[in-house]
DNA sequence: TCCGGTTCATCAGTGCACTGATAATCTGAG
DNA sequence: CTCAGATTATCAGTGCACTGATGAACCGGA
């Protein structure tokens, strides 16, 4: 076995698709404000008070990462997190009013951003771009749990 | 400005992918040695006997990373690492016997992972998969650099 | 009421990834 | 030869990301 092109890898290509986006982000968006902390702010404008596993869903974070990032944000004055009084498990997560100058600024470069990252490719292949990428991503999840609705379609 | 939709953001998405490719990998090629680990010895492969910096450009690692991602494989024995006689600040890096069947038995195994993870894609769609993160990956590093050859054709 | 199972959050451990600073080494100009 | 500048590797610091173990709280049934 001689060694493979990595260039047909699809896991070294996502990891420098990544880079690249980070590369970008850094210069374009913010240096203080990491993408997956823009993703937690951003979910908490769509649904304040949720509780930080969910947030975790919504933007595709495991528990132990999540709690990291929102514990920064939380350092940074970004969002509030009490206990919440009708469950002692759960923190109910809400935004500061810093946290929500901070979304607004940082969503309207990260529009921008997203325009220079995406500029090699016509408006054609960015919609088949973001749908081979997320068909990809749905089936390795979908293989985790092994088909929870064993009824739904004999 | 209200929440954006994160599906429709590159860079969400090449997270997601990096994400699911993690998981497969995990399952199906190994839990000891990381994809990033195998890129390295892959690169030792075709190459042995470069040294570190080297190594990095080819699978896409910065200086730090790599010198970790290294020195993992120096204490598990699957590379050897011995001063350069001809340039005192390089490491030369060669594979050990342990370490061309390490990749030899991981290669059989990501070849496998591949097929699995690309399922969702035609044969068609596979090729434009590469293509397109290639191409948003490529023009986000020659932003990086702006334009080294000058002279080369003005 | 108590008890078992579930859920939410945290902690410990490991590994990838980047920047900026530092030290050792090499190289070329004088 | 000597010094300045470039190159190679390391270190410190920060942050993302996952698993497995632990503890607190909830919930349903006996």
């Amino acid at each position: 076995m001689a060694a493979a092109d990595l260039a047909t890898h699809p896991g070294h290509l996502a990891r420098r698709l990544q880079q690249a986006h980070h590369l970008l982000w850094n210069t374009m968006v913010s240096e203080e404000i990491t993408s997956p902390q823009f993703a937690v702010l951003n979910a908490l404008v769509a649904e304040p008070g949720v509780d930080q596993r969910t947030v975790g869903e919504r933007v595709g974070l495991d528990r132990s990462t999540i709690a990291e990032v929102i514990s920064r944000l939380d350092r940074r004055g970004l969002l509030h997190k009490v206990r919440d009084p009708r469950d002692g498990r759960r923190f109910v997560l809400r935004l500061t009013d810093e946290g929500l100058r901070t979304h607004r600024k940082l969503a309207v470069r990260t529009a921008r951003m997203n325009q220079v990252f995406l500029a090699p490719l016509s408006a054609e292949e960015r919609t088949v771009f973001f749908d081979l990428i997320r068909r990809v991503a749905d089936a390795a999840e979908g293989l985790r749990n092994p088909a929870e609705p064993s009824a739904a379609r004999g």
